[in-house]
DNA sequence: CGTCTCATTGAGCTATATCAACATCCGTGG
DNA sequence: CCACGGATGTTGATATAGCTCAATGAGACG
């Protein structure tokens, strides 16, 4: 997961790229990536750096190569609300506004492949595949926003915690980890920010599932998570498939 | 505000289309807008009806030309959470998703303008113009939802009511009415229903603004709002602007 | 081995939900 | 025109989920 990204000086690095095959540039011919590699460069963050502040103009966009960064809203006194977090493959970034509605920072240390706004737009005049790419993301991400709508406006703890551990499960068989297995990549207090609760809230609620056998949390932090009835916790999430 | 829209059978229509200068349609040329009449037909929908379930395969993209909708996601047991409200000029519509991670039901009497989606995708690869419409209304659809987030899992309900009525004011000084007084689109059991808010708390967060004397509450169902201290429910709201 | 960070657990508090009564408006039919 | 009934909003009393404050535990790291 961690292998070298494309770099601007090293032409020819993004058909080696990690991430080739998610998000945006998944769909792209060896045209289009040429073309969007000449327009690319790369930015790295180290963990607790900041990339962009809440208000910032929108220079560029970002496709992330490997770490992980949190985007979130502040209310002036100091709460905070994280939107999403950014893993390996995803695509951040506004082609049509101005000033950013979110902070990002980095969770842990990160390599960004970055494309300024005016190149990106330049692309997409010329490879309608690249806009098409991009409306996909943005339709997934509104998707996402919908479904955190949904659990902070009208679920509980519980069924709050229960669904994001699924939805981490979800993400960690699509990396192809064991499909019981998974590394929570937050700690307590950013899942909390995550959900919309406190430390301690997220903290009993794994408590709670531990003691209910639908988990087992194991590593130092409890970071670790075993789904041992994944059945139950979709219950509890109040899962309904289509 | 309920002038006629466009219809399929009259051409010529968009150019007089009650939200010609709103939305999607707004950046579009003659040309573009002749291509795009062409593609397009009215539905009419009267209070209560549904237009499209969660789940449901997503066949065309609407534009709303009178009336209001509600979009919202509902849990197995009933909870509902709405997502947005629709208004005259909004557009809705996934060019990219096959089904609907929503339910889309009228308020109001409607009148919609509808564009199957094969149709859109056509316009979008005749006229760049229409893609980067769609997308910028996305983008700020996307926005939206962020602030709901921040709303639903930081905000109390003091907080959630007076942002919201700051919202619907700053909607109504952009449909040019007077600049302290609103007519709130939803009765209590959807404000609730939008804030993660029962009835009752919605109520009480109101009656507490009166009493404060930040707003005044008018007509039968206190449906009409007028601000008296938008600088008090600013500070209620915990406003930043940058 | 101490110190730091992070997670857990407990005790009590409070904002909001729940349950219930009442008020008000509006339409309808007599 | 008035009386009635249904819908919607308000208010009050009580319950409770989740927050706050505080103490403890458990790895990680120098």
């Amino acid at each position: 997961m961690n292998r070298p990204v494309l770099i601007l000086s090293d032409p020819g690095r993004c058909a080696d790229c990690a991430v080739r095959v998610d998000g945006v540039c998944a769909e792209l011919d060896a045209r289009q990536l040429a073309d969007m590699e000449r327009s690319v460069s790369v930015k790295r963050l180290s963990a607790g750096q900041i990339l962009m502040l809440e208000g910032d103009r929108c220079e560029h966009a970002v496709n992330v190569t490997s770490g992980q960064l949190k985007v979130y809203k502040s209310l002036p006194d100091g709460r905070t609300q994280l939107l999403r977090v950014l893993r390996p493959g995803n695509f951040l970034g506004s082609v049509f506004r101005d000033a950013s509605a979110f902070t990002v920072s980095a969770v842990t240390d990160c390599e960004l492949c970055i494309v300024p706004r005016p190149a990106l737009k330049r692309l997409f005049e010329q490879h309608r595949d690249i806009e098409d790419a991009v409306m996909v993301q943005l339709e997934d991400e509104l998707a996402q926003a919908q479904n955190r709508i949904l659990a902070l406006g009208r679920m509980t703890a519980m069924e709050r915690v229960s669904a994001y551990i699924l939805e981490e499960l979800a993400h960690a068989q699509r990396c192809g980890d064991p499909a019981d297995r998974l590394t929570l990549p937050l700690g307590r207090a950013e899942i909390g920010d995550l959900l919309g609760l406190t430390i301690e809230t997220v903290s009993r609620c794994m408590t709670r599932l531990r003691k209910s056998d639908a988990i087992a949390l194991e590593g130092g932090k409890s970071e670790r998570v075993r789904v041992l009835d994944a059945a139950k916790l979709g219950k509890l999430a109040g899962a309904h498939e289509h």
